[in-house]
DNA sequence: GACTAAGCGAGACGGTACGTCGCGTCTTAAA
DNA sequence: TTTAAGACGCGACGTACCGTCTCGCTTAGTC
């Protein structure tokens, strides 16, 4: 006999539910497009042909282009695993913007992003969803640096999480979507460098 | 990409001459649209119906509508001074990143940013002039403040001017097109307060 | 195309029944729409959602848009009650014309049938359906008419029932399809009067 | 020099004029595909597809499915001419109403007719294009033959020509759309035979 | 009383066509 | 040669309905 206490997921739907098999599809096709040719060319009629799936499927799950590349988007970042917690700072916060660095260089993370900054910094809606699950992890990862910092006396104890944030992916992004430099793993350590001397610093940030 | 407005002297030009009320038309209507849509709904049929204009006339002055958009982009930029010189590093860093947080918050400039980053990302020909006739004022101005800071020995003088502006400029451009945070004035005080220290410290940057 | 509603006494039935209030709210939904915007507005989707009803609940009962139109419309001619028998032959006819223009006229009758006209004369099983209850039923009182015509010796005995039906019938539909002039009672009486002469006279028909 | 009086075509017309050669790729596609599968399955899409040309273009022309039907019907129109004059009615009316016969029967008249007519009795624009375009030209010859009728001393001088016009084509457009019957030639004979006393006798119509 | 077949709601799904927007090219007449 | 005007082929948009198909629930009758 079951359980009966257990809680059914969504107990009084109703209706046909979804096919799992269909929103792979999507996902897929978009991905394939996006690789070969950049959000420039990706269209909702495309990602449906190619998925060998009707526009209205398309629609009811996506309702715009946008959405859906944020949606692989996402899909992509869970896949970015933390590296190993060690003791120094400067390490773990070097780790940390190699990881990012290496995702927007190696993947289709940079190329999506750079199609997707435009409505990003322009739709609410859009931006929302991506401060949600993906910076929000970004910036759990640096406190977890600074508190652990301040505890050992490395740091600071009064820092702002925000700031400091900004101050470590802003050069990153900064040569994404504007200077073009390489994003290169060293780069992650000349941030580092030139930031670190102000979290241990007596003048307040 | 012609957005000069001088006499062309050719001599043995014939037949009608372009009127240069047609251009600044274009302009005009562009930064109307742009002011009141953002860059999502700059279309180059818009632009010719609110400038009184045809299309052709339109395509004749600018092949794309993101050339369209970076001339009128470009034509803010001039508008920008630099502040006056003076003898402390710390304030001339900040007066150059507040003069550039009150272009982004106060005039078009941001928004047009922010609906261009992406084509800028990802065209070339786009980002080059981008980089010469915008980027590159704003790096002649931190190497003279660079060059200016490493006379009087409050500097080293091995400094990498490309990597302190990334490192100035970034968190700036971070939070316009991702984070959504105000672009305070304040903001520019505590990017150079985070960055200064490494630029007068020991270890090389 | 079940139109009954009588209670189908089939012994090995199983299962849940139809429910009888479904069948109506359909119906009401349909003669509403119809009513409404004419049969271009006619959707099964429209219908479902108007009466509360699944979609499929409908294709259940109605296999297409037209079948479920021919429905209403037939449902409709049911209330249509002939008048009272009387010796004169003119008079009768007239009746009959006027009884067809009033239902036109001043019911759905009309609308239904324009929407409908164009399916009717395409779809061989709808104008077969429409033919054997609709034309049939006047055809019948025509025929009576001319055979106690006959009988009395008021008309020739060698009439062709089909051709006097069309001689009748037809330009009271050319009206309502084609010259859009309106159905008022006294067309019948000239319709009458113009066919009539030709009902008594020797030359054959 | 030029007479400077003459009228020219739209003078101050600007702008690519429109090609003929578009015009007639449509009409054609169109005649093709409504004899193919008849109105049911002319759709935009397939008039532009198979002449070759963009949807846009088919709809810069004819805004609607039905305009466009309209259109090829009334070219069609156009090819039907007038029988000899004869000096008597019957001959006159009866090659009138068996012209129309044989084109409702032998081209794509009908069945463009029979498509249409739906629209044409809900839609005022379409049923007023229909009327003067056709149904006009019709009642011009019915109109003709009374007059001479009347001059001639055969017919009563005070006959109403539209009423005439309905007696004459309601049957025949009865078959068509409703009763199915065959739109033989000797159809006209029987209609003219049933109608012609009416139009001799004493009584008024 | 349990089984079972149908009615029924809901909604996913693959489709077709819709009517519109904007693109970038072209052809024409006027300036 | 520039300009305004507008036709044209094209690609994509987002929506409306179509008719079919699962689902899960409800409601009978039959065993």
């Amino acid at each position: 006999m079951s359980t009966t206490t257990d809680a059914d997921p969504t107990p009084g739907r109703r209706g046909r539910p979804p096919l799992p098999a269909t929103e792979a599809k999507i996902l897929a096709a978009t991905r394939e497009i996006l690789a070969e040719g950049g959000v420039r060319s990706l269209t909702m009629e495309g990602v449906a042909a190619r998925a060998g799936v009707a526009k209205t499927t398309v629609y009811r799950r996506y309702r715009s282009r946008d959405e859906l590349a944020l949606a692989v988007l996402i899909d992509m970042v869970r896949t970015v695993t933390a590296g190993p917690e060690v003791a120094d700072v400067r390490t773990e916060l070097v780790q940390i913007l190699r990881a990012t660095l290496d995702v927007l260089r190696t993947t289709l993370m940079g190329r999506v992003m750079q199609g997707l900054v435009s409505e990003l910094a322009v739709d609410p809606h859009l931006s929302e969803a991506f401060r949600d699950q993906v910076v929000a992890l970004r910036i759990e990862e640096v406190a977890g640096v600074l508190a652990r910092g301040a505890e050992r006396g490395q740091l600071r104890p009064d820092l702002d999480v925000g700031l400091v944030h900004e101050l470590l992916f802003g050069p990153i992004y900064y040569r994404l979507f504007l200077s073009g430099e390489p994003l290169e793993p060293s780069f992650a350590d000349r941030i580092v460098d030139a930031v670190l001397p102000a979290l241990v610093g007596q003048r307040p940030l």
